[in-house]
RNA sequence: CGGGGCGUAGCUUAGCUUGGUAGAGCGCGUGGUUUGGGACCACGAGGUCGGAGGUUCAAAUCCUCUCGCCCCGACCA
């Protein structure tokens, strides 16, 4: 619209917005009706009747029942094992922990009724009080503590390294879909250490086990470190955290990762006799990575035809389309589909079995093909009557541009086939990369901050900004200003050695290191 | 909980200012024509216009209340 002086430009760019796209608005017209849409297109999930609570349906289920079977797997290697602890945390547990409470209390769901009873209209209603309120738990450090002080005598009983799925219920103001609902799924660890080295080391290598899993299972780049005083979880010394860029360019937080001090220990009474005979109070850590993800994946890889999986976590990572123009024909080609699934099915990408599905549904093929991109497949094969006797499929790539595809034999694809997705995956990782990169600057100056978070358009925002990487004195009042202004927070503050200091580009204060500045879901 | 916007068929929506009893596109069903692509033709199903109350001979339209959704803010994975 403010193309005026250059025809060529004018030209591809109306060009480009004549090109249908699956999914409208596009990204860069209103991002979160994008997300939304994008969701919908790929039936991932739809919101229910419950204020903030969705539905998860069997595509969006599949992905997040991937990721918890290779995160699960992960877990195992590093000695943990799962339990589960119950959903409703009694009051007097969860008050134990002074800033959990502080921090938490908000959005706590409790039940305060045991029972049903009709009114004299027959309208029914809760009858019974109970004694005590139940908290419907938004994290399970104090129930989970409650079972640990029970199992902790002697530092012969530590490390405990536990893990649970489960749902938690937060009473969120503003839901998104799996961005922030009020109930979601997730995994949260819980561990005690006998010494504080210990504990933090934990968190840490838990820490190292989401960034591996993020990067290389859901190809999202993301940047660690800890989190700033006023970004910590409630109750605990230290939090770590994982940080993604949407494309919207704001950070999205993909799993932390916490050091809990003897805090919770403390409130909890989890206790034990150490080596040199004397009580001592456990160390222990938390750690979590939610259903968020799936939002994630969306804002990370998604395009303007809809979701983009990743391979490996997608549910379905081939689709065979068969073509079936002549009825005299589909009885040959469906059969040719189900031979190829057959022997895909028996190639592995990474160490599993590739999952193929063959789209025998009776519909037009452009409305199956179409389907099949919004819900991110990585690969679609199309067969019809003439591939059979050339022994030829055609390939598309849900990372390469919707209308193309590659002619390749039957034979090659199923050598290849588990090297393409392996493609697929590296591909959508880099463009991710580079993607965050781009918006990734370094800010020497208040000014060039301010002017970097603030939209031209104030009324509208463009999409704007990214991850500004930007010396600060250490000073949770600075940050308060900053988030006042501009609604940006310190994402991270990265652990590694990466930054020179300098001085604060608020105050001019010493600064030892640079931090990453964004604004954040 | 504050500020803004919006609720009409499964989806997107017209109609609302100036009340006269609901229309379209997509999707859906049936039949047919098609078929390397979100095809075409015909016929058809589907709406108590978010809900309640009020004004009126008459309300999707005007008034009051209420519920829900979206965006922004406070809060957060």
């Amino acid at each position: 619209m403010r193309q005026f002086n250059c025809s060529a430009s004018r030209m591809a760019k109306s060009a480009e917005i004549s090109t249908k796209t699956a999914i409208t608005p596009r990204r860069n017209e209103d991002f979160p009706e994008w997300y939304q849409q994008v969701i919908r297109a790929a039936e991932l999930a739809e919101p229910s009747d419950v204020r903030g609570c969705m539905v998860i349906r069997p595509w969006g289920y599949g992905i997040w029942e991937n990721m918890q079977r290779q995160l699960d797997a992960m877990f195992r290697a590093t000695g943990h094992r799962n339990a589960y602890f119950p959903l409703f945390i009694p009051l007097s547990y969860f008050a134990k922990e002074a800033e959990h409470v502080e921090g938490f209390a908000k959005e706590c769901a409790v039940v305060t009724h045991s029972r049903l009873e009709a009114d004299a209209d027959g309208k029914l209603g809760p009858a019974s009080a109970l004694t005590e309120p139940l908290v419907v738990r938004p994290t399970s450090e104090t129930i989970i503590g409650a079972s640990y002080a029970k199992w902790v005598q002697s530092y012969r009983d530590l490390p405990i390294l536990i893990n649970q799925w489960a749902n938690v219920v937060r009473w969120e103001m503003r839901p998104r879909l799996f961005l922030r609902t009020t109930e979601f799924l997730w995994q949260e660890g819980h561990t005690v250490h006998e010494t504080e080295l210990e504990a933090r080391a934990e968190a840490r290598l838990i820490l190292d086990v989401y960034e591996r899993f993020v990067r290389d299972h859901l190809a999202v780049p993301v940047l660690t470190g800890a989190k700033s005083e006023s970004e910590r979880f409630p109750g605990a010394v230290q939090t770590l955290t994982l940080e993604a860029m949407a494309q919207d360019r704001k950070a999205i937080q993909a799993g932390t990762s916490h050091f809990l001090g003897q805090n919770f220990s403390r409130a909890s009474g989890i206790q034990f006799q150490n080596r040199e005979g004397q009580q001592e109070f456990g160390w222990t850590t938390s750690w979590g990575m939610t259903t968020r993800l799936v939002g994630t994946i969306v804002m990370t890889h998604g395009d303007d035809d809809g979701l983009v999986l990743p391979p490996r976590i997608a549910p379905t990572q081939i689709v065979i389309l068969p073509i079936t123009p002549k009825e005299e024909t589909r009885a040959a080609v469906m059969e040719s589909c189900d031979k190829l699934a057959k022997e895909l099915r028996e190639t592995r990408y990474v160490d599993l079995a590739i999952e193929v599905e063959v789209d025998r549904r009776d519909l037009g093929g452009g409305i199956k093909n179409w389907e099949w991109i919004k819900k991110g497949v990585p690969l679609r094969i199309e067969i019809g009557p003439r591939d059979l006797a050339s022994g030829n499929v055609m390939v598309s790539r849900r990372d390469q541009p919707v209308k193309s595809k590659e002619l390749i034999s039957t034979r090659e694809l199923r050598s290849r086939a588990s090297e393409i997705l392996a493609s697929i995956q590296q591909n959508l990782f880099e463009r991710a990369k580079e993607f965050r990169d781009e918006h990734t600057r370094v800010i020497n100056s208040k000014t060039e901050f301010y002017d970097f978070f603030t939209p031209k358009n104030a009324a509208k925002p463009e999409i704007h900004g990214g991850f500004a990487l930007a010396h600060w004195n250490g000073l949770g009042e600075v940050e308060a200003q900053i988030k006042n202004d501009l609604k940006v927070t310190i994402r991270v503050i990265p652990l590694d050695d990466s930054s020179e200091p300098g001085s604060c580009i608020f105050t001019g204060e010493p600064s030892r290191r640079r931090v990453i500045w964004a604004k954040s879901y």
